[in-house]
DNA sequence: AAACAAATGTAGCATTTACTACATTATGCA
DNA sequence: TGCATAATGTAGTAAATGCTACATTTGTTT
């Protein structure tokens, strides 16, 4: 009650409140595939070929909740894999890894210049970064170029 | 193989890694007791009482998904309630609460002083402030106080 | 080649968060 | 007071992500 006129009150409106918990949730759907893209794209590099096992321990989870994800992973088209064999990326999958990627990096930059250790640079970066819009991470790669 | 000697490689490794990914984990853990507490104390300010379905309309979500948060949250001790009356938080919950607004206008003014339309930062704050660390909430601070 | 060890897969379970459809309780006004 | 509406609660379902215990497959080493 009252506000009945669109005028702006002290506290956040309802709707663009509903609208950043709504885009917050949307967000929180594609976490697994930026963040299994931009591994799986780290250890093949690293190594030749990503196996279910190696990307369970860089993400600190069993082996079968990595082999469940990669699934519906590979269902979602972002990547493919058959019993026994490493898991490969698809273009999409290519594509979201490097722009994953380049967000982390530029993020964790970020975090060093304004003088945060890089230990927690990295833990903070890695569930930040869901998080920012491109529109976000422009100002923040004008902010690193201007200073 | 190879990096058997501690000696740092071009890339993270692993075990710093894995914590990373740990710790976002558990902060997601915590996200619901942090936007839940933070928007009741809210409702209160703003209304007098923060009533289930009040909760729903500016999560943006069912009120049976709110009503079933609710329940567990009282079990962890943040708030309380019971059948047909209003929420109402806790010496926890306000701790929370408190703590976590705070945290969400820093970082929405951080956002806003480097050039971060309003409306884009709103949103982006409400996912991203969950996964900032004290530490790094700190140099932001002082970001803010320099500049 | 057989045995062993490592990697991968399966079965079964739990928690959190989301929904719709329907039931009940409380409130407000006629 | 009583009815209609609003608010709240319940039932039942689903998806994503986590686990342990056990089974199977693959690779290595005698
Ligand atoms: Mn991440
Ligand atoms: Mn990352
Ligand atoms: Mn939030
Ligand atoms: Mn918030």
């Amino acid at each position: 009650m009252a506000n009945l006129t669109m005028k702006k009150t002290k506290t956040t409106d309802l709707s663009l409140r509903s609208k950043a918990f709504k885009t917050t949730r949307r967000r929180n759907n594609e976490v697994a595939a930026e963040d299994y893209s931009e591994l799986i794209a780290d250890i093949i590099e690293e190594r030749g070929e990503a196996r279910v096992g190696h990307i369970a321990d860089h993400l600190g989870v069993s082996h079968v909740t990595a082999l469940r994800t990669i699934r519906r992973l590979q269902e979602e088209g972002y990547l493919f894999t058959s019993p026994h064999k490493p898991v490969e990326l698809t273009a999409k999958g290519k594509k979201v890894a490097e722009f994953s990627k380049e967000r982390h990096e530029l993020l964790l930059s970020f975090f060093l210049k304004l003088g945060v250790p890089k230990k927690v640079a990295e833990v903070d970066v890695e569930g930040v970064e869901h998080h920012i819009s491109k529109e976000t991470l422009g100002y923040i790669r004008r902010f690193m170029e201007r200073c």
